[in-house]
DNA sequence: TATAAACACGAAAACGTTTTCGAAAGTTAA
DNA sequence: TTAACTTTCGAAAACGTTTTCGTGTTTATA
């Protein structure tokens, strides 16, 4: 790679001095106008920008934000990036990618790398690992020194500050409401793990929402899936019985997915026989016949919105108002099955 | 924020210079080793990181490898993320992603801004746009530098640079030998705008195949999607007809999706009356009933070539072998939408 | 004509680090 | 006792900027 042109360069070149050059670049009135022009035409023939690393360390900003996320390869997580990344070059940030692969010690050393001077502040989603282990050292280390740090979606309760999360509840009162309303008798819950915040979260939802309709929760009709294990087998125990649910909740689009397959092989018709709805964050549900009725999740406004505190929050330094907790509201999006 | 500590700070605290505190904290042995403990243990205590802005400012290096791609919610693009983040990582590299958004004026100030010195080489596929407009001097002046680039997926012969891609013709014909094999007569193509250049080898690879297979190119059977325009509509065109084709090859997942559904509205039988096969990068294909056929595009393969192409020559500065171009074979799927 | 103001530029510090070179002590050997 | 080494540390340059504070020259004013 070509070495590139400097201020001290233009600067020999023309026998004047840096700050000359500088100030010249600059537009600045300090500098005639004849030797403005000259070495502005020159700078403007040989390309010159200014360092950005040089800036950076002068200013002590380096206008990037970080992101650290569990994974991309996942639609969910693309799309919240998106948001983040349309917003965050509004406000002239750039954004800085990292993966945690659901393992606390990638987290760990992806904090440490980031936080070593390159951004100037952290948008985080909580790596799976870290939750079942509940060592939130890391961030405490990160809020103590009031670094700049947003989680979203899956977040702690005990890290403080500031977050953007999903109504996980309200989104699975929603879907479990409209079932009922349809007249669903035996609503199954496809849910996750216990330490998987958002799964207990819109298992909370689902149980509310039967109480309040008069339906008794059965314990028998909740089966949490474990993504370690096959798939497919442990959706079949839910669906191949004698007698199987009248309709399925799940919380992500995958299990609704493979739910939806199982119960057409058997026979079933959706959503006359079984009405299926799936959190969504994905086009699956979309364009899988027939369609399914989804939680949406709206990640792009999630990372919007994680994008602009965060920013706020580096931009005003000197204020420290508490920290904010933005919940966003999903919707659902009625498709086909669950159209009786 | 707190402000970091610096090795000023420590040197003050000691009462010895900034050297001093710098080569104790590597161990160095010009250090007696009583000075190096008490630094060691102060410096521990605070936790101190040296800030990689003036690291990286003095060495002239980055670490970091920055990545523009079109659209980032496209699960084709997520992975070939995942594989150069991995990647990069092995190698002690941190990864930068901007978007173009398909833009060519966001491409050009993305490049502009990567390439002001905080990045070390920068991974590219190309917007629509730019493709479309043909205009390529921005890469021109990044090959002049001899900055480190590779291109991958759209790529432009007439750039100089490492490259990697997909065996797209390869990839539809074997594609096309398959649903030719499965008895099919009457194969339809959908494909995308003549500039796109995947789309047009994939056309290539249909007609090489049908050609090689003794059938006659129908023209009347090709069709040319417009993504501005509504997707359904368009396909329903090529199957709501009279004489609908026995088989479909769609450039793209959605295409196919929106091709199985259609047939299944109209009544058709997969994989008997309509046999389907996409282009995948997603998850769509193995979860609709019936699954889809599919020809895989290994993106994660593909961003770890990318990553491992753009590394080397990054640190191999002065050697400048030729450029290399790293072609990909996709290979089939074979899932329910072509088992006659 | 003397003084003040305007103009055009340079020196140097600062951001935080690494590294080369030199130098003052202390130690060893002859 | 003297010469040669070793040990332990500091000064300063370098990476590329911006910015403050001079300073010398010219022009305008009284």
């Amino acid at each position: 790679m070509k070495p590139r042109i400097t201020l001290k360069n233009i600067a020999k070149e023309f026998g004047v001095s840096i700050s000359t050059v500088s100030k010249a670049l600059k537009g600045s009135h300090e500098i005639s106008e004849e030797t403005r022009e000259r070495i502005q035409a020159y700078a403007d023939y040989y390309n010159y920008k200014p360092n950005s690393l040089a800036l950076q360390l002068r200013s002590q900003k380096t206008s990037v934000i970080g992101v650290i996320i569990p994974e991309i390869v996942h639609h969910f997580f693309s799309t919240v990036i998106n948001g983040i990344e349309q917003y965050a070059n509004e406000r002239g940030y750039n954004v800085m990618i990292c993966l945690s692969n659901e393992s606390y010690e990638k987290e760990v050393s992806n904090i440490s790398m980031l936080t070593n001077g390159s951004v100037d502040g952290l948008i985080v989603s909580i790596a799976r690992e870290t939750q079942e282990n509940q060592i939130y050292k890391h961030f405490d280390a990160l809020i103590k020194d009031d670094f700049p740090l947003v989680l979203f979606d899956r977040v702690v309760d005990s890290i403080k500050c500031d977050k953007v999360i999903i109504d996980d509840i309200g989104g699975a009162i929603k879907a479990t409401d409209h079932l009922i309303e349809i007249g669903s008798k035996r609503i199954a819950l496809l849910t996750t793990q216990d330490y998987i915040s958002v799964g207990s979260l819109r298992k909370e939802g689902y149980i509310k929402s039967l109480i309040k309709n008069g339906i008794k929760v059965d314990e028998n009709l909740i089966y949490k899936i474990d993504d370690k294990r096959d798939l497919y087998e442990q959706i079949k125990k839910v669906i191949n019985v004698k007698n199987p649910p009248d309709a399925i909740l799940a919380v992500n689009e995958i299990y609704a997915a493979i739910a939806s397959k199982i119960s057409k092989e058997r026979g079933l018709v959706i959503p006359n026989d079984i009405a299926i709805i799936g959190f969504t964050s994905g086009l699956i549900s979309e364009f899988t016949s027939p369609s399914l009725t989804s939680v949406m999740q709206h990640g792009a406004l999630m990372g919007k919105q994680a994008a602009e505190l965060l920013i706020n929050r580096i931009e005003h330094k000197g204020v420290d108002e508490d920290y904010q907790k933005e919940v966003i509201s999903p919707n659902l999006k009625i498709r086909e099955s669950t159209k009786r």
